[in-house]
Parts: structure tokens; sequence; C-alpha cells
DNA sequence: CACATGATCGCCT
DNA sequence: GGCGATCATGTGG
């Protein structure tokens, strides 16, 4: 399916022990949802082997009542239809005529909600700015819309799972990048990044706003 | 680092 | 027909 990902991003998937997720995580309040996700990998099967990623950067998008949301006003449509899965779902869309984003789809199906994978850290021998914003992000994983609706609970070749060892970030809290379009909504605090990731995207002096908790 | 611009096309009105 | 949940590049401080 789809792309090829970025050989630098190759894992050992015993060493990270892969400890899938409830499906109970992702029907929770999706704000929430896009916090715990700091932390988590992001790793796909190609060819044999594992690719994988650190979640450093989310957004969380609250459906039918936020202007920035694809299924604002409950809009549906074969390209949204993945919104409406049930949480632990894949949602991936094309924008700009050349990038892909790729979502995790939150909340019991019918609720169209979901959490935008902004940036990631791959491992040491990746750059810094490989996964440094959400279209790099599928680009470096090979993430197309190929893969929307994807279950990511389903045990296959595209996987969310936790990170064995390693302490609870220090979680910061800004309003979304690219959404000033969305009114009111364009200002809510629903992105959440690791403020000691070297790897988050967007500009300086937003992340530098500490408004950090957690 | 900040800001401006062009590329490029699927999706919805 | 118009516009993006973006990025690379170029300019200037």
């Amino acid at each position: 399916m789809s792309d090829s990902p970025d050989p630098r991003l190759c894992i050992d998937p015993d060493s990270l022990g892969m400890r899938e997720l409830p499906r109970t995580f992702f029907r929770r309040a999706t704000a929430q949802i896009a916090r715990d996700l700091i932390g988590l990998w992001l790793a796909r099967s190609w060819d044999g082997r594992w690719y994988g990623a650190r979640i450093v950067e989310t957004e969380a998008y609250l459906g039918a009542t936020d202007a920035a949301a694809h299924s604002w006003r409950g809009r549906r449509t074969p390209r949204v239809e993945p919104m409406y899965q049930d949480g632990g779902t894949l949602y991936v869309f094309f924008v700009y005529g050349m990038h892909h984003c790729a979502n995790v789809v939150t909340r019991p199906a019918g609720i169209a909600e979901a959490c935008l994978l902004r940036a990631a850290e791959g491992p040491e021998a990746a750059p810094r700015r490989l996964l440094s914003g959400p279209g790099r992000l599928c680009s470096a994983l090979g993430i197309t819309r190929d893969w929307s609706g994807y279950d990511l609970l389903s045990g296959g070749d595209l996987r969310l799972f936790r990170d064995p060892g390693r302490r609870r970030p220090r979680i910061g809290v800004t309003k979304r990048i690219g959404v000033d379009y969305a009114g009111e909504a364009k200002e809510w605090p629903l992105r959440f990044f690791d403020m000691d990731s070297p790897a988050v995207s967007g500009p300086a002096r937003l992340n530098r706003r500490m408004t950090g908790d957690q």
C-alpha cells in the first residue's frame, strides 16, 4: 500500500515492545487524547521491517461545532467519512495539491472528531526536521490517502503504541496553526506539543509562550 | 529569525 | 471557480 518510509526511521520493534492501547483510549474527549498522544509512537511495517517515530506535536479538531474541522456543521462527504468511524481510525487528507496530513480519529463512531499529527521525532539517525510538520511527517512515513480509514488497532502494518521507558513529557499548549479562516475557533487552545522536543514545528515565538502544564 | 511568495490539485459550492 | 489543517525558497534584519 502506498509509499515507502524513509530508511532512517528504521526501528527495532522488540526494543519498543509495541504495547497497543485499548479502544477506550480513543473514545475519550478529543483534546485530552491530543495531549495524551504526545510521546506515543506511530510505526509502520514495510518490506519486512518496521519504521517509526515518536509523536511530539498534535492538534485537536472538534467536529460539527469547530469551524476549523472538516466535519464542521456535520459535513459528511466521501473524503471525511473516516472521521465518522470509531476512535482509533486513521483519517488522511490531501492539501495544497502536494501534501498529506494524518489524523487519529477520536470518540465513538458517529462523532466526527480527530487529532492531527503535526510532528514527530525519528530515531537518532534521522535529521531533526524530517518529521517536523504534518506534511513532512506523512512524507517520511510514506502515509498517503490510501491509508485513510485504516484501523490503527487492527494489529496490522500501521500502529500506534506506548513508549515503555520514558517519563511523561512537559506539554505546551497554544492555538492551532493555519486555521485563521475559522473565526473564533482559530483562537481555541487545541495545539499540544512536547516542550523539550527539538522537532516541534511552527514559529518559535508561538512555542515559547509557555502555556504548558502537567 | 520574520515574513512573502509560488507550487499544485482534490474537494466542495 | 476558489481555496486550503503546507512547504521550500528567497529576501531582509
